[in-house]
DNA sequence: GTAGGGTTAG
C-alpha cells in the first residue's frame, strides 16, 4: 500500500495523469480499499487538473474525510467552477460534516464571485458559532474579502474589528476593499493604523497603497511608502515597481514614473501596461507608442487595457496609420472582440472619419455594454449620422442596457449635427422624466446649439435661464447661432453675459466680429479688431494640411511658400471653371474683411482648405483614394460648398477634418448634410 | 494532505 501511496505521490508531483490512471486501475485490481487510498488518489487528480475524474472517484467512496471536502471545494473554485464548489459545500452540511478554517477561508470567495449574499452570511454565522471568525486569521480575512466584494464595507470592518490578532493579510484585505469602492482616504487611515502597531506591510499591501496615494494625488505619502518599500527590500519586486510607475504617474510626476521603468531590470506585461497608460494619461502619446512597439519588440502580448490605452493615444493625435496597425495586431491576438480594444478601435476611426471600419469593428464584438455601444452612437453623431445613432439607442433599450449620461450626450449630439431637431426634442424631453439620468450642462449645451441652429433662438434663450451655473461655453454656444443666423441684438446681449464670467475671453470678441463682418456692420468690426488689439488676442491663422504618400504638406489661406504652388494654382483654376458649370456659386457672405465683390471671391479662392485639396488632387492624379485633410480651426462655409462640387466632379472621396468634427464628401454631398 | 490579500482599461 505504502507503494502506491507514494506511486500516486509521484505522479501528482509530475502531473502525469496518464500514470496516475494507471496505478488508480492497478489499485483497484488489488482489491485495496479506497478508505485508504482514494483520498490519495483524488487529491492526485486535483493536482494533475482532472476535476472531473476526482468528482467520480470522490463520489463512490464510502466515507469523505473533511480534508478532502475541502480539496474538492477548493480545487473547483481555483478553476473557476463556483458553483460546484458552493454544492459541495451545500452537501457537505447535509451529510453532518462541520465546515473548518480551511472550508470558510476557501468557500467565501465562491459566495462572493457567485454573488450570493445570503449563503455567505449564513457561513459566516455558521463560522461564529464554532468560534472560527475571530480566531482564524485565513477565516476572518475571506470574510473581510468577502463582504468588500459585497459592497458591505461596513461588515467588513466590523469582522475586521473584532479579530483580536491581526496579520498583514487581515489588513490587506480590509486596504484593498476600501481602495476597490474608491475610498482611497479610508485606505489609506487603515495602512496607517497599520504601521502604528507595528505589523509590517508586504508587496501586497504596498502595490495597494501606492495606487491610494497616486489616486490622491498625495505625492509625500507616495514618496514616503517608496522610501519603505526600499527599507522593505521590494524594491525589485514586480508589483512594487508597477504601483510605483503608476502612482508616479497619476501625481502627475510622469518623470519619476519614466525614472522608475528606465530602472527596472524586469517588466511583465501589467508593468508595460501601466506604463503605457501613464504616458497617455499624462501626455505623451507619442513616447507611449515607442514604448508600445519596444514591447512588441520584448515579446510581451499587449492586453485589452494596453490596447484600449495605446489606441487612445492614436485617437487623440488622430494617427490613423498607427491605429490601423495596432488594429491588426488586436486581430492578430483575437481581442478584436473585446468591449475595451473595440470601444477604442471605433473612437478612433469615428474620429478619423472612418465609420465604415468603425462599425466593423463594432459588429464583431462579443460582448455589448453601454459603454462600447456608447462609442459607436458617439462615432456616429461625430459624423452626422443621425438616422444610424438613433437606431442603436434603440437597439440598445431593446436590450434591456439602461442608457447613461454619455449615451445621452453621444445622441443629442447625433441629433444636433444631423438637424433632427424634432428627434431631439423629444429625447431631451424623455430624459427630464427620467429621474435616473442627472442633467449636466454638456446636455443643455447641446440642446441649445441645436435649437439655435435651427433659428429657434427664443426657446435656446428660455433654456438657458433653467441652467443653474451657465458657463461661457454655453454662452458661447449660443452666440454661434447667433452668429450663423445674423442677430447681432441678442448676440450682443450674450456677448455681455460671457464678458461678465470671462472677461477679455478671446473667442467671443472673435465670434462677434465674425458675426458684425457677415453683418456688413464694418464700423463695429473696427472697434472690434481694436478690443481685440487692446487685449492682446490673436487669432490663430487658419490652416489646412493634408498627408499625400506619408509627407504632410501645410498651408495657409493665399500661401505661395509652398515648392509646388504653380502646380496647385492650375489645378485650382481647373477646378473652379469645372465646379462653376456645376452649379458652385462663391458665396462671400464667408470673406470676413471689408473688401470689393471681386477681391472677396480671389480670397475665397485661396482658402488653406482649397490649397490642400488641390494639392492632393494634383499629386495624386490618376488615383482612386480617398483624400483627408484637416484644418485647425472650423471649414467655412463656402469651402464647403465647393469640396461638394469637387467630390462630385472628380468621383474622389474627400474627408475634412475641422476643429469640431469630420464631413465626409461624397458624389456632390456632405454627411453633415450641410448642417454643422 | 487543504486556505486568505495586489499592480493595468472605456
Amino acid at each position: 500500500m505504502n507503494f502506491y501511496s507514494s506511486l500516486i505521490a509521484q505522479s501528482a508531483h509530475t502531473k502525469s495523469l496518464t500514470t496516475l490512471r494507471a496505478v488508480h486501475t492497478n489499485v483497484i485490481k488489488s482489491g485495496f480499499s479506497y478508505s485508504f487510498l482514494g483520498h490519495k488518489l483524488i487529491d492526485g487528480y486535483i493536482k494533475c487538473g482532472s476535476l472531473a475524474e476526482a468528482r467520480k472517484l470522490f463520489d463512490e467512496l464510502p466515507s469523505r474525510h473533511i480534508v478532502t471536502w475541502n480539496s474538492m471545494i477548493s480545487s473547483h473554485i481555483s478553476h473557476g467552477k463556483s458553483k460546484e464548489a458552493v454544492e459541495f459545500y451545500g452537501n457537505m452540511l447535509m451529510e453532518g460534516v462541520l465546515p473548518d478554517a480551511y472550508t470558510f477561508s476557501a468557500i467565501s470567495k465562491a459566495f462572493s464571485q457567485l454573488g450570493l449574499i445570503r449563503h455567505g452570511q449564513r457561513a459566516h454565522g455558521l463560522a461564529v458559532v464554532l468560534g472560527l471568525e475571530v480566531l482564524d486569521g485565513f477565516v476572518a480575512s475571506a470574510l473581510v474579502d468577502m463582504y468588500a466584494k459585497f459592497d458591505k464595507m461596513r461588515d467588513a470592518h466590523l469582522v475586521f474589528r473584532r479579530v483580536l490578532e491581526k496579520d498583514v493579510v487581515l489588513f490587506t484585505a480590509l486596504i484593498v476593499g476600501y481602495a476597490q469602492h474608491g475610498l482611497d482616504g479610508e485606505a489609506l487611515k487603515i495602512f496607517e493604523d497599520m504601521v502604528n502597531r507595528g505589523v509590517k506591510p508586504n508587496e501586497y499591501t504596498l502595490a495597494c497603497i501606492l495606487i491610494n496615494c497616486g489616486n490622491l494625488g498625495d505625492l509625500v505619502n507616495g514618496q514616503l511608502i517608496h522610501g519603505l518599500v526600499v527599507k522593505s527590500g521590494l524594491e525589485s519586486v514586480v508589483a512594487s515597481q508597477t504601483s510605483l510607475l503608476t502612482m508616479y504617474s497619476r501625481c502627475n510626476m510622469i518623470e519619476d514614473s519614466i525614472k522608475v521603468f528606465n530602472q527596472l531590470d524586469y517588466a511583465n506585461q501589467v508593468t508595460w501596461t501601466s506604463f503605457v497608460v501613464g504616458l497617455v494619461q499624462n501626455g505623451r502619446e507619442e513616447v507611449a507608442v515607442s514604448i508600445f512597439r519596444e514591447m512588441i519588440r520584448c515579446s510581451i502580448s499587449p492586453n485589452p487595457f494596453t490596447l484600449s490605452s495605446i489606441l487612445q493615444a492614436c485617437s487623440s493625435l488622430a494617427m490613423l496609420e498607427v491605429g490601423e496597425q495596432i488594429h491588426a495586431i488586436t486581430m492578430k491576438l483575437g481581442l478584436d472582440g473585446n468591449k475595451y480594444a473595440g470601444a477604442a478601435l471605433i473612437n478612433l476611426y469615428g474620429k478619423c472619419g472612418n465609420m465604415d471600419k468603425a462599425r466593423s469593428v463594432f459588429d464583431v464584438l462579443t460582448e455589448l455594454d453601454v459603454v462600447a455601444i456608447n462609442s459607436m452612437i458617439y462615432a456616429y453623431a461625430q459624423n452626422g449620422f443621425g438616422h444610424e445613432a438613433l437606431e442603436l439607442f434603440e437597439r440598445l433599450k431593446n436590450m434591456g442596457l439602461v442608457p447613461n449620461g454619455v449615451t445621452f450626450i453621444s445622441i443629442l449630439l447625433a441629433c444636433n449635427n444631423a438637424g433632427l431637431v424634432e428627434e431631439g426634442c423629444q429625447i431631451f424631453a424623455s430624459i427630464r422624466n427620467n429621474h435616473n439620468i442627472e442633467l449636466t450642462i454638456d446636455h443643455f449645451t447641446c440642446m441649445i446649439d441645436l435649437l439655435g441652429r435651427s433659428r429657434r433662438l427664443e426657446e435656446a434663450a428660455m433654456l438657458i435661464e433653467e441652467v443653474r451655473n451657465p458657463d461661457v461655453v454655453l454662452w458661447r454656444t449660443l452666440l454661434n447661432s447667433c452668429k450663423i443666423h445674423g442677430e447681432v441684438e441678442m448676440a450682443e446681449k450674450v456677448m455681455s453675459k460671457i464678458l461678465e464670467l470671462a472677461p477679455g475671453d478671446g473667442g467671443t470678441h472673435i465670434l462677434l466680429t465674425n458675426l458684425y463682418a457677415s453683418a456688413g456692420k464694418w464700423n463695429q468690426v473696427i472697434e472690434m479688431k481694436s478690443t481685440i488689439r487692446d487685449l492682446k488676442l490673436k487669432k490663430s491663422p487658419a490652416m489646412s494640411w493634408v498627408d499625400v504618400d506619408r509627407e504632410v504638406h501645410t498651408f495657409m489661406a493665399g500661401d505661395l511658400s509652398h515648392p509646388r504652388s504653380l502646380e496647385i494654382f492650375e489645378m485650382l483654376h481647373g477646378l473652379m471653371k469645372k465646379v462653376k458649370t456645376l452649379g458652385y456659386n462663391p458665396n462671400t457672405r464667408f470673406v470676413l474683411q471689408d473688401l470689393d465683390e471681386e477681391k472677396k471671391i480671389s480670397s475665397l479662392y485661396y482658402h488653406s482648405e482649397k490649397l490642400a485639396i488641390a494639392y492632393a488632387l494634383w499629386k495624386t492624379i490618376g488615383r482612386t483614394t480617398t483624400i483627408r485633410i484637416f484644418k485647425n480651426l472650423r471649414v467655412c462655409g463656402d469651402c464647403h460648398s465647393w469640396i461638394k462640387f469637387v467630390s462630385l466632379l472628380t468621383g474622389r472621396d474627400i474627408i475634412a477634418r475641422d476643429s469640431k468634427r469630420f464631413h465626409h464628401f461624397k458624389g456632390g454631398l456632405c454627411s453633415c448634410k450641410d448642417y454643422w
